[in-house]
DNA sequence: CCAAAAGTGTTGAATTTACACCCATGA
DNA sequence: TCATGGGTGTAAATTCAACACTTTTGG
């Protein structure tokens, strides 16, 4: 992936599937590479390792720099690293996967370098990129059923339609909304506030924020207690 | 971890947590270093990348020299790379982890370099090495809830008895075995044979062996086709 | 016959699912 | 007042959990 020294027998990489919610979808940007192998084509954000960089932040770090956004959840995804994946060379990538928010996705830089996809209709990608994308999209969809990370697709505070839309975005299957409901009230780590939203021609809806005491996932014996920044309630 | 040339400025290394069931529960093999750092102390078998070597066959190549088995199960548990995990330089290590038959086992070399622990009650490993393990231990009991995993470390006939001590060792609580019985015949993936275990002071239970047309664990685009060899049905 | 584990039946509790229906708002 | 989603109620279906009971063997 065009890293560091040749010096090296194994290079090694990190590279991020970034997701976020778009009008049609989950929707990840994508970077045009600009040189060989694979030049012109379509490939995930990624970069070199730094000899003092943990690898979080290194994938932190190049989905900053290519997209300008922070993410609320970032979490490795697997480690690529089959011999032939890239021509040539050996390289091993540690892939991460983010979710942002829509609200931040919208001020995503785009330029001719970087562009967002729709994410099952991608292009052929490089290297086995699309491969990997296949299976992040399983993850992400495997884990919205039993964990709360949706929550890492919207702001502080929510109303319970809006976080269904997001389940029902990432699974593409419509939820019961009174059924819902009572799942995420039963599953904690939500609070009700006092705040309603007006304005809209029906009965104005409660919001919502998390319970930033509750992980989103439970990740076990790994989980990094990097618990979000406590939020100010309003 | 003592690998390859010092020109590069990342180590990459492969090491693996070997899971086997003995008397008192779940076990584990460990090498005893032989070098600085952490000289004396016992670690997990691992090693460095060869350079036209895939990830998973180092994984099973280092099993295999240490302690002389073949693992039933394999699977990637994550890729460790914290800055400061090994003294003075940057070892970014993916860790694997497997399944052996006690069996196996029983025949494995143990030496004044290799021996077999308790895994809940390891000594102070070298590295991050306990850390490891704990997240493997975490991996393997919540992966047997929800898999058929448990069968990797039976032969290819086995009553539901042997089956279900298996999930009580490593769950550590007993488990009903009328409802264990429905719950496995409901889930597919296992077959009655026409055999049973007389010998017993009582009624003789009957042989089943697997389904290998049913992977053992659902991990979406990324199973590896690698399906067991298929039995011979006796 | 007795002990022990194999295997079947049954029942109540808990959870899931579908859908009826009332509530509060803007137009 | 009507349309629209917010929010509550409820009952059938399914799954889960506990445990009684019958079966088949060896001693």
């Amino acid at each position: 992936m065009a890293t560091t020294v040749e010096t090296s027998e194994v290079t090694l990489a990190v590279s991020t599937v970034i997701f976020a919610l778009g009008g049609e979808g989950l929707r990840i940007p994508l970077v045009r590479r600009i040189r060989q192998p694979f030049e012109g084509q379509w490939a995930l954000p990624g970069g070199p390792i730094l000899r003092t960089e943990p690898l979080e932040a290194a994938a932190g770090r190049n989905l900053l720099e290519t997209t300008g956004l922070r993410s609320t959840y970032l979490e490795q995804l697997y480690c690529f690293g089959d011999v032939d994946r890239a021509p040539g060379e050996r390289v091993v990538s540690v892939v991460y996967w983010a979710l942002v928010r829509p609200d931040e996705a919208e001020l995503a830089a785009e330029g001719e370098n970087v562009r967002w996809f729709t994410a099952d209709e991608l292009p052929a990608l490089a290297f086995d990129h699309n491969a990997i994308v296949d299976y992040a999209l399983w993850r992400l969809r495997t884990k919205m059923e039993y964990s709360r990370i949706a929550q890492a697709f919207l702001g502080p505070t929510f109303t319970l339609a809006e976080l269904r839309q997001v389940h029902e975005a990432v699974l593409r299957r419509p939820i019961d909304p009174a059924n819902f409901r009572r799942q995420i009230e039963a599953s904690k780590g939500i609070i009700a506030t006092e705040q309603r939203i007006t304005g809209g021609r029906h009965r104005p809806p409660r919001l919502y924020r998390y319970d930033s005491s509750v992980a989103l996932t439970d990740n076990g014996p790994l989980s990094t207690t990097r618990n979000e920044a406590p939020r100010v309630i309003s």
